[in-house]
RNA sequence: CGGGGCGUAGCGCAGUUUGGUAGCGCGCACGGUUCGGGACCGUGAGGUCGGAGGUUCGAAUCCUCUCGCCCCGACCA
């Protein structure tokens, strides 16, 4: 490609309204432009990237037997109807009407057409294992589409539908995604973690995000050092310390006008994490305390979880007194009526500090069982330093973009909707499906996130736009022929070339090369010329070094792949 | 939805407090001098001041309503 014909409106500065370094690049370096909040345009570089995303899942998933079909975007409401989801999707689906006054909407997800198509064409366990993938617009309201083309409106979704006979098939099936995945996110050149995560409403037991490791990710991770344990903090388990008793009485002292975890530490004279902290919470109607090291922060999903409450908010100061006896920041376990669920860190607190429900009262020597009782469980979110479930490294705390999400569905769809095959004895079976999306566009603004200095993008070799970015330095008619016949050359030889013809001063074509991110720079001077030779900089490199003319084809070629694996 | 900020030329901004009919830098066009990390000089094109209504002799500026965008939070298969 010829810059001086490309459409590639580089800014000079820094646009007022992105502030995520992707959005930022994205717009700076002539990549994409807004049409709307959380609705972009990809000019022709932000579309060669794009594309070659899609090409390695392409070719990813077929290797892995999944076919390509597409589905539509429009959506007749029908279907949704089927599950419910028209209505309970809320506010997120983009909703429309046709001329006659029938309901559509625009696909947020496909599972139920999948669903519908796979009921109407399969009805033999012979068919199966089947794999149906597209790559499509999804469009989701978001409450607050953000950062460009992290969280967007309208945003290019890889998902795809799997179909199996039965539960052990579905995980074979899902396996198979598992590490179809890591061979996609490997190969585009991303940092990631596969970490467990809330399977949220969709339900269905088995699930993992692939996380990709930014500092202004959405999700909070925690990964261990050691092992390759990794969970969202939401769900995150850690190891348990042992619970052994401790000696000290129980006594009661007056804590006047102490409430927060701190004043009544400071006050005391003891550390945040000797005492308890002691949390209401409303589940399904009834109130009930959570109890957590003083320290620790409390996950409020896995509280609903231990208590199997579908709703869980934090208590009103009312509520509080009310349940209590005394107004917030004097609430504890001993002594509790209802019911109490303990972390396990929290019950491991010898001789623990706790409010003792009465106004500007604390307990001292609170030990578990032996002055309170609860349930047991891990209800609070994992933190650095904590120790890994699974060994004995330590976890660490990360930013996650979440990249891609695979789960087995279950029969959840396949039951709601009568989709159904005959087994080889003929009797009817609802299809075992799993479902597995990628972000395609939002992998784009992910790479960006991972790949970039001050100087712009940093693109890895195999989703760059161009790989080699060609600058003649100069008027001089013999560096610029020069120039022209190596860009034929290296066309010729199927490489990917920004060539640099624009009339404009060295450091101009320095810097757009820069801020394009364009892996490897050649340049051709008056200089190197004589001498037979073109000057080469890698992207993440300060260094240039000169290469001989003769057989630069090859030499490019050989450095390309390197850099590929 | 709650809180905060912002809409003036393609981009970044000043002008708004104290009304007097719009300006700077970059970019763009033309001419000239330059040419290895975003050159310089000169000339020029380009703006319904987000929109509607109101106050006023006069509104970018004051008042009312409204639309849009960004950030934090809530939310997020």
């Amino acid at each position: 490609m010829r810059y001086s014909r490309a459409l590639i409106p580089s800014l000079r500065e820094v646009p007022k309204d992105a502030v995520t370094p992707s959005h930022i690049l994205l717009l700076r370096a002539g990549y994409m432009r807004m049409a709307g909040a959380g609705i972009y345009e990809l000019l022709p570089l932000g579309l060669r990237v794009l594309h070659k995303i899609e090409a390695i899942i392409r070719e990813e998933m077929n290797a892995a037997g999944a076919q390509e079909l597409l589905m539509p975007a429009l959506l007749p409401a029908e279907y949704f109807r089927e599950t419910g989801r028209f209505d309970s999707f809320g506010d997120a689906l983009f909703r429309l009407r046709d001329r006659r006054g029938n309901d559509y909407h625009l696909g947020p997800t496909h599972e139920e057409i999948i669903t519908d198509l796979v009921r109407r064409d399969v009805r033999s366990y012979k068919q199966l294992p089947l794999n149906l993938y597209q790559i499509q617009m999804k469009f989701r309201d978001e409450p607050r589409p953000r950062a460009g083309l992290l969280r967007g409106r309208e945003f290019l979704m890889k998902d795809a539908y799997s179909f199996d006979v039965d539960e052990d098939a579905a995980r074979k099936s899902y396996e198979i995604m598992r590490e179809t995945y890591r061979r996609i996110f490997d190969r585009i050149g991303l940092e990631y973690r596969i970490v467990a995560a809330d399977s949220g409403a969709m339900g269905g037991s088995t699930s993992a995000e692939f996380q990709v490791l930014t500092q202004t990710g959405e999700d909070r991770l925690v990964a261990c050092e050691k092992c390759d344990y990794a969970a969202n903090v939401e769900v995150a388990e850690v190891r348990a310390e042992a619970i052994e008793p401790g000696s000290a009485p129980l006594k009661e002292v007056e804590t006047p006008d102490k409430r927060s975890i701190e004043e009544v530490a400071e006050f005391l004279g003891v550390k945040p994490e000797e005492t308890i902290k002691s949390l209401l919470f409303v589940a399904d109607g009834e109130t009930v305390m959570a109890i957590v090291r003083g320290d620790h922060e409390a996950n409020e999903i896995a509280i609903a979880r231990l208590a199997g409450a579908n709703e869980i908010r934090l208590a009103t100061e009312d509520e509080i007194t009310e349940a209590t006896g005394a107004p917030v920041g004097f609430a504890g376990p001993v002594g509790f009526k209802g019911k109490i669920f303990v972390d396990r860190d929290a019950a491991a607190v010898k001789d623990a500090v706790a409010g003792a429900n009465q106004l500007d009262r604390h307990v001292t020597g609170v030990n578990f069982d032996r002055d309170y009782q609860g349930e047991l469980g891990s209800i609070r979110f994992a933190e650095e330093g904590d120790g890994c479930p699974r060994c004995e490294g330590t976890l660490r705390s990360y930013r996650g973009i979440e990249g891609g999400h695979i789960f087995i569905l279950g029969t959840h769809y396949s039951e709601n909707m009568g989709a159904t095959f005959l087994d080889p004895d003929g009797k009817a079976k609802p299809f075992v499906m799993g479902c597995y999306g990628i972000g395609v566009s939002r992998l784009l603004a992910t790479a960006i996130e991972q790949n970039h200095d001050e100087d712009g993008i940093r693109w890895p070799v195999s989703i760059a736009p161009f790989s080699i970015v060609l600058a003649p330095i100069g008027k001089n008619a013999e560096v610029l022929a020069a120039a022209e016949a190596l860009y034929e050359e290296l066309v010729a030889a199927g490489l990917e070339v920004l060539y640099d013809d624009r009339d404009e001063r060295p450091g101009v074509k320095f810097k757009d090369a820069d801020l394009l991110g364009i892996p490897f720079r050649l340049v051709v001077g008056g200089r190197g010329l004589e001498k037979g030779v073109v000057e080469f900089k890698a992207r993440d490199s300060k260094e240039t070094e000169e290469i001989a003319r003769d057989g630069i084809v090859e030499e490019l070629k050989r450095r390309i792949e390197n850099a590929k694996s």
